[in-house]
DNA sequence: CTTGAATCTGAGCAATTACTCATGTTATAC
DNA sequence: GTATAACATGAGTAATTGCTCAGATTCAAG
């Protein structure tokens, strides 16, 4: 076996045994505990390495640095968000707009309450340094997705700059839901927020209110 | 005159001459530029007393930590930001509902034109230390003038729980108009977002959309 | 069992940072 | 002019942090 390259440009080593893959998993999960319960101030690799129970050094042998650790924490907290919303996707490509738009909204709030503190952490407190753009990606990709909804529901939209009803539409939605996780977990909840949610957005790309008194209900994912 | 104390608990010095209100004049400027130059990671203590061209100590006789200087520097940012929208609400109290939101909008979007960057950077990448909530008093004065609005235009507004439509409202349009500053400047120049987000919000409120083709057009301020 | 690779250890280094303090300089009061 | 307070200086300190490395331990293959 060829010896592996450890430099600056290279640094990561690849786990190959059982036991070097559960010192990773146990190191991404102290990493997680601590920025949970700590916050990114509190957020150092000897305090994640100690909390994970591992010596600092072994983190350094799968971490090339303290922004890798981070950069995998948002990839796997990232692909976490998207499983859900590709599945949502599926289920809901034939619907009509304002159920298509009530089921987006929903699967939105479910992204932000697969681990609503991480996320929020992740938000607000980590960096945006350099190559730590974990949402754009994210973003892009999404706001792909909705404008090619909204080309094949043309019809029913009465936005003329499509460009920019994704760019309003997407915000909004992201923006209200991420704030409310922390400030209006209740309303969250109940499902409030996402009607109401879904009737600012209906309307305004349809310019057909939805009314208050018939709130839409789909189908329940069991 | 009696000695002054200085304490951790009351460590704060008031600059008593010119020369010494222009020394705190020129690290405010100082600590400004660096932010808004180098972010917030390269936002040391001593790096402000550098470009400010003053020696560290100077920066400790008048900001008892880092943090203070922080504060400081964001309460004058909101100040700036709140005598605009004190001035628009007098202005725009009396206007039919959809008007005063585009005015409302439009004033969003000058306050975050004020200082874009050291905006954006305060927002972002200042933690979300203990007392450094500075968005929260504000936000707070805010969401009790939108719902003294509400309230006044009562009739006209569809929502049933107006708490919530005073959240929803509030969130967007600062999220989208914020976004906007670095992903959409040139619509938010042109005004376009904000009339996008106007028909957004009159929609939401009134059930009754705003047509794209006949525009608000409002008196502009001189 | 032997050998070499994979894994783990943790003391400690180099760099950074917030902040202090002893000392020097300038302005003001009388 | 002199005394006193206000102001300015910057070398230095204590603490923290990301990260290294030399060596110990565990595993897998023949």
């Amino acid at each position: 076996m060829a010896p592996r390259k450890r430099s600056t440009a290279n640094p990561r080593k690849e786990p190959a045994q059982d036991r070097s893959r559960a010192t990773v998993d146990t190191i991404m999960t102290a990493a997680a505990h601590v920025l949970v319960k700590a916050g990114y101030e509190a957020f150092t690799t000897n305090r994640v390495a100690e909390r994970a129970g591992v010596s600092i050094g072994s983190l350094y042998q799968y971490f090339p640095n303290k922004e890798a650790l981070l950069s995998e924490l948002m990839k796997r907290h990232v692909m976490d968000i998207e499983n859900g919303v590709v599945e949502m996707a599926d289920r809901a490509a034939s619907l009509p707009l304002p159920e298509l738009i009530h089921v987006s909204v929903e699967q939105n709030v479910q992204s932000h309450l697969i681990d609503p503190e991480l996320h929020r952490v992740l938000s607000e407190e980590v960096p945006r340094l350099g190559h730590l753009n974990w949402k754009t990606a994210y973003t892009k990709r999404v706001e792909a997705r909705v404008r090619a909804v909204f080309e094949a529901k043309r019809a029913e939209i009465i936005v003329p700059d499509l460009d920019l009803a994704v760019y309003v539409v997407t915000r909004t939605v992201e923006a209200v839901v991420h704030n409310a996780v922390s400030q209006r977990p209740q309303d969250l909840k109940s499902g409030a927020l996402a009607a109401e949610v879904t009737r600012l957005i209906v309307g305004y790309l349809t310019g057909k209110p939805l009314t208050h008194k018939r709130p839409l209900r789909v189908a329940p994912a069991e």
